[in-house]
DNA sequence: GACATGTGTCAGTTTTGATTGACAGGTGGT
DNA sequence: ACCACCTGTCAATCAAAACTGACACATGTC
């Protein structure tokens, strides 16, 4: 497999999306069970809009997968479930991240500085 | 030593600091040697107001020490250092953590700090 | 005394993220 | 046709961070 992003990159995006109350919950209840959003939103009481927009950072960082199923009575429904992880976290670990996230800070943020300065 | 914090509020500190790149910068800076706040705030070009927030975050999550030393020519000077730390991430960990964190989604003991008002 | 260094904190702004409600589809059952 | 489910996305709101520019206060030196 391919994987696009750097290893900082990637370990903030898995850190921010796990430093969160509702997105830890989630986890939980998707390593409990694999269960397609709407369900789950119930179950956890969250609406689905919301569920969906954390749903979709915790795929991004690569924390959970989602797959579209068609039920036996055909409605098309999406489970997630948890992707096997292990990070470790160490201040080596954070070190070598934030290293590679250097020339970067921040990709599309980072643009804008430079397009103010021409004057 | 009473540990204040449960479990799961703890870990989603630690995530929730480590999970910004500004502060990942800060760790890998003072992983290499430790700074006072002035200093540090010169090397990586950030306000002091605001290093001095990111160091706050840092040091409640247990992730870097303060100690207020005196230098030889008497100014009183904050060093920082990191902290030892080690933290595994699976999804196991995380479910865990957020099983101890249902009661009170968001319990913000940091305020306990600055409630300390009767003195 | 004026300067350069360090400390800390405050109020206010800007930016980012979280959250809601409504909408536009799709399918099958009654 | 209508209802009960599912899917997705949009604009608008709200809350929480991040960030800035001051301020107050120490100390040693020119």
């Amino acid at each position: 497999m391919n994987d696009p992003t750097p290893a900082g990159e990637r370990l903030l995006k898995v850190l921010s999306a796990l430093g969160h109350p509702q997105r830890m919950r989630i986890i939980a209840a998707l390593t409990a069970e694999r269960n397609y959003v709407s369900r789950l939103a119930r179950e956890i009481g969250m609406s689905r809009p919301l569920l969906h927009m954390h749903l979709q950072r915790l795929e991004a960082a690569g924390l959970v997968t989602g797959t579209l199923e068609l039920s036996e009575d055909g409605k098309a429904m999406r489970y997630f479930e948890v992707a096997p992880f292990l990070y470790e976290l160490t201040p080596r670990t954070i070190t070598d991240a934030a290293e590679s996230l250097r020339p970067e800070e921040e990709p599309e943020s980072a643009k804008r500085k430079q397009e103010e300065e021409a004057q």
